[in-house]
RNA sequence: GCCGAUGUAGCUCAGAGGUAGAGCGUUUCCUUGGUAAGGAAGAGGCCACGGGUUCAAUUCCCGUCAUCGGCUCCA
């Protein structure tokens, strides 16, 4: 017998070679049903792989995620398993799950999948599901399985092998279907009860630009064919979220072909919208002791070469300018410290000058290449929040920590929660990707670390994510449909003061190196604005709304008297606007919400009479009648509490 | 940049080898209305652009551009 720890602690003896699927059904049926995997001794095992020793164990069910990683892994080999009965001789890469769903990467030799594929290929692993083929865990040499795919001609998979160091490796077998695997499987093909294959895409042969593109098929499987049918609406839903969509039809932002690709031209309301959120920065950053500055939308080549963004991103830079008869060479510029760093130049500091903050939103060009641009998130002209601090060695974790407040300020004000933070470090194993000394990188890495910890900050630690002159620290967001978006970034630099031979006076009236930290709390006003807009589906709160009330007269009888309060109202600078259109009311209302203006005041001959008002909020509706001066106050007072309570 | 898909009115989308349609929006007129759509009439399209096949191409084929889904990249 052995002894068997569940997670509540308490322990079961069982007969040697139990396996997870025994055990649950020990437990209750209904739960042998809806298990999926076992996790033993912490590793994630197969329900029918025999338990040989004492153990810890966790049964998986779908609201684990290592029971829907185990479904996921199934589904993709029966997805694999049904290209290769109806497209015989497709070769294999890798397929396996994830956060949702399911890919394989395919090569299909001369024949190419399209889209209309994809349901024939769902009825064939619907057909096999049906079949309710076992997953059987098989351990066979490395010598052997590598002659199965040399047979089977399978280049991709015999290169897999090739670097196992183990001496034998894992298959798993289903039906006709045999895959190299490292498991874990379901026990059998039935819990998968609803299967829906979503998209086709190229993928490199292990993420590498200069080998061979396969098909990468995408899929997710369910339970329960009610879940898929919630995921899809759910897909749907976020859709709506999208940027792109409510761009257009909120008016924000606009692009042109003619204008170019990558070049966002931002509409009245989105300007305005924009100009709302430097405006609040900018206090912010008064406040906390920056400097604004202005510098030139393009910079010699010399300058990039000294900041050695040149040598690095030359070629992801706009073609240079040149200049007809000095022959001078300029870029458009890819960032603002460059120029921040010759502003810090323009005078001599001491040590009691430091920190120098120079802030400035930065409007910066780089050649994306054309198939990543996305939206307002991937542009090729986008302004930063830009600034630098220029402190002493002594100030920089002090620092770090007042920029981490700022970002945290403004995430707070503007209802940003689900953000994450990213402490990106260098590869140690290749610091040729880098500039500066190892000495320096520790230095810096020790500081955003510690900086982080003291703000109590929970932060993932990713090494070989940092920027080739400094380790950093990241604000991650989501957008609608579950992308990942770097917004805020705070990177420490100890390598352009060197370059651009930076010094301050010290104490000791000794010439020092300052150093530098980067920092952007919006990352960029275009990828902010576009993730705010997701995040909120279009319904800015009150302080951001690009228009703030709408005036809706009941007829035209009441348009002066709708005059007056717009004219009342502009005294305070609320954004308003009066729909004086020959519709009735109701009809104002429904557009009115439908383009997400937060008030709408409806007045006619009652409110005209009593010089009042009647108040209906977006989203919430008729919130009865007031006074203008109410109202206004009422307004002043719901911004005023958006952007000071923080 | 690469793989795949898409491109028809301002927006959302039908359509077919024989000179183009709907809904919403917009314009004009009627209507002067009370908390999510009043009525009528009209305007609006080189069917992304450039080639080719054909008696005939917006439709089929090729290329370009742009957009979308991924991959790679992201100072």
């Amino acid at each position: 017998m052995i002894r068997i720890t569940f997670p509540d602690k308490s322990v079961k003896q069982f007969p040697e070679g139990i396996t997870g699927i025994e055990i649950a059904k020990s437990i209750s049926e209904g739960l042998a049903r809806s298990v999926l995997s076992i996790s033993v001794n912490g590793e994630v095992w197969d329900l029918n792989r025999p338990i040989e020793r004492d153990a810890v164990i966790k049964l998986h069910t779908w609201d684990a995620k290592e029971g829907r990683a185990a479904m996921w892994h199934s589904s993709a080999h029966i997805m694999a398993a049904a290209i290769e009965a109806l497209y015989p001789g497709t070769k294999f890469g890798i397929g396996p799950d994830i956060e949702d769903g399911f890919y394989y990467d395919i090569d299909l030799g001369d024949h190419s999948l399209s889209p209309e594929d994809l349901p024939g290929i769902e009825k064939k692993m619907q057909d096999l599901v049906r079949e309710k083929h076992p997953f059987i865990r098989k351990e066979i040499s490395k010598q052997e399985a590598l002659e199965y795919y040399k047979k089977k001609n399978d280049e991709y998979k015999v290169e897999l092998i090739s670097e196992l160091e183990d001496d034998y490796v894992t298959f798993y077998e289903s039906g006709d279907f045999v895959d190299l695997c490292r498991g874990p499987h379901l026990p059998d093909t039935s819990p998968i009860k609803a299967i829906k294959l979503l998209s086709l895409a190229g993928a490199y042969w292990r993420g590498d630009e200069s080998r061979k593109q396969m098909t990468r098929v995408y899929g997710i499987t369910f339970p329960k064919k009610k879940q898929l049918d919630e995921y899809l609406n759910l897909l749907e839903e976020a859709k709506k979220r999208d940027h792109r969509k409510i761009g257009r039809e909120m008016e924000l932002f606009a692009f042109s072909k003619t204008v170019g690709q990558g070049l966002p031209l931002w509409l009245p309301k989105g300007a305005q919208l924009r100009e709302t959120l430097e405006t609040f920065l900018k206090k912010v950053q008064l406040k906390a002791g920056y400097l604004p500055v202005i510098t030139p939308h393009i910079g010699n080549k010399n300058l990039y070469v000294i900041s050695g963004h040149y040598d690095k991103y030359g070629d992801d830079s706009f073609r240079p300018i040149s200049t007809p008869s000095e022959g001078e060479e300029f870029f458009l510029k890819p960032m603002n410290c460059p120029h921040h760093c010759e502003i810090f130049k323009t005078r001599q500091y001491s040590y009691k000058d430091l920190p120098v903050r120079l802030a400035e939103f930065g409007t910066v060009y780089r050649y994306e290449q054309s198939g990543e641009l996305h939206g307002l998130t991937r542009v090729r002209g986008f302004t930063q929040d830009d600034a630098h601090i220029f402190c002493r060695p002594d100030q920089l974790k002090e620092e770090f920590i007042k920029v981490i407040d700022i970002v945290q300020l403004v995430y707070r004000a503007l209802d940003f929660k689900n953000y994450n933070a990213q402490i990106s470090l260098h590869d140690p194993d290749n610091m040729k990707n880098y500039i500066g000394s190892a000495e320096n990188w520790k230095k810096a890495e020790k500081a955003i670390v510690e900086a982080t910890e003291e703000k109590g900050l929970k932060a993932d630690i990713v090494a070989g994510e940092a920027a080739f002159y400094g380790p950093k620290l990241d604000f991650m967001v989501r957008d609608a449909l579950n992308r990942h978006w770097q917004l805020g970034t705070i990177q420490v630099d100890y390598n352009l003061p060197e370059r651009f031979d930076l010094e301050f006076v010290g104490s000791d009236n000794q010439k020092h190196r300052p150093v530098m930290i980067h920092r952007t709390p919006f990352g960029s006003m275009e990828r902010f604005v576009a993730v705010l807009t997701e995040h909120c589906a279009g319904n800015f709160p009150l302080w951001l709304a690009p228009q703030q009330v709408i005036i809706l007269p009941i007829s035209d009888k009441y348009q002066k008297y709708a005059e007056k309060v717009l004219n009342l109202l502009n005294n305070y600078e609320i954004r308003t606007l009066i729909d004086n259109r020959n519709e009735k009311t109701g009809k104002k209302i429904r557009d009115a919400e439908t383009s997400k203006i937060p008030y709408m005041l409806i007045v006619g001959e009652k409110e005209e009479a009593a010089d009042t008002v009647s108040v209906r909020k977006h989203r919430e509706g008729d919130l009865g009648s007031s006074s203008i001066e109410n109202f206004a106050q009422k307004v002043i007072n719901e911004v005023k509490s958006f952007i000071d309570t923080k």
